[in-house]
DNA sequence: GTATATGCAAAAAGTTTGCACAGTA
DNA sequence: TACTGTGCAAACTTTTTGCATATAC
C-alpha cells in the first residue's frame, strides 16, 4: 500500500518512477483522490479545467494513462461503451452496478487473495491489481411481479 | 445456463425477449460465438462485413448493446480506453491481462459464488453477471533483475 | 541547463442518430 | 400486414498526435 490519505505520497510514487510532479498531473490526481466514484475522461477534463485553469485536454488523457500504468487508477467500462476511471491506489477495486438505472455501489470485500496466488502459480504472472464488476438489478429496478 | 454449443439457443433467447432474429444479429452473434477472445467494436464491424456483406456499422453497435443487455456479452476495457466485447452467455467472465504486452488469458475458475449471495443480501440486488479482470506481468514481461 | 511535459489545435478514431426502406413474425 | 429492425450517411463525441514552448528537477 502506497497511499494512506496524504496526497504527497502519490507524487512520491510518480517521482520514484521517474516522472515529474507537474501542475497538470497534480490537478488530475487531486481530483481523482477526492472523487469517491467513477468519472469519464471528459468529466475529468471539465473538473480539472475548473480546478486548474489552463490545463489541456491532452495532458489529462496522458495523465490518466500514466496513472493507470502506475496502478493508481483503474479503468472500467461499466458495461457500456464509455470508459470510466476510479482512483484505486490499493490496486483493487470492486463494484456493483444496476443494469436498470446504472446506480453504482462500491464495496471493499475481496475474495481474490487465494485465487491470485493460484493464477500466479499457474500462469507465471506477477499479479499487480484487479477489478471486479458485478451486475444486477437494484431493489428499485426489479420487476415488481411477485 | 442458456447456451451449450448450439447457436440456435441464442436466437431463442432473442425471440423470448421479443426481438427478431435478423441477418445482422445473426452475423454478430455467430462471430462472437466463434471468437474465443475479445474484440473491439470496429473489429467486429469488419469481421461481420466479411461474414455478411452489407451489414451496417450501426446495426453492429445496436446489436452489441442488445446482447450486452441480454447478458450474452460482456464489455471490458482491458485497462485501456477502447472497450472490448467477449461472448459470455454464462453470465460471467474472467481474465488475466499482462500490463506489459497486453497478452490475455481467460480462466474459468470463479470465486464469486458466496460473495454474490452476500452482495444480494446486503444491497438487495438481484445479481445477474460479473466480470473479473486481473492485471499483472506475464513471464516474458517481468523485470529480469534478480 | 536539460530532458521531460505541456497546451494548443488539428486530425483521427469511434459512436450515435435520423430516416426511408426492407424483412420478420 | 404491422411493426421491428436495417443500412446509409451525416453529425457528434471522444481520443490521439505533432510541435513549439514552458517547467521541474
Amino acid at each position: 500500500v502506497v497511499y494512506s490519505g496524504n496526497i504527497e505520497d502519490l507524487f512520491g510514487v510518480l517521482r520514484r518512477a521517474g516522472y515529474k510532479a507537474t501542475r497538470a498531473r497534480r490537478a488530475v490526481i487531486e481530483f481523482l483522490a477526492e472523487t469517491p466514484g467513477h468519472a469519464t475522461a471528459p468529466e475529468i477534463v471539465a473538473a480539472v479545467g475548473v480546478r486548474a485553469a489552463g490545463v489541456g485536454r491532452a495532458s489529462v488523457y496522458r495523465t490518466l494513462e500514466l496513472l493507470t500504468q502506475l496502478g493508481l487508477v483503474q479503468v472500467s467500462s461499466m458495461g457500456g461503451s464509455i470508459p470510466t476511471y476510479v482512483f484505486a491506489p490499493s490496486g483493487h477495486h470492486h463494484h456493483l452496478v444496476c443494469t436498470g438505472c446504472g446506480k453504482t455501489i462500491e464495496f471493499e470485500e475481496c475474495v481474490l487473495g487465494e485465487l491470485e496466488q493460484r493464477l500466479a502459480d499457474t500462469f507465471g504472472f506477477r499479479i499487480e491489481s484487479h477489478l471486479m464488476e458485478v451486475f444486477g438489478r437494484c431493489p428499485d429496478c426489479q420487476p415488481t411481479s411477485k
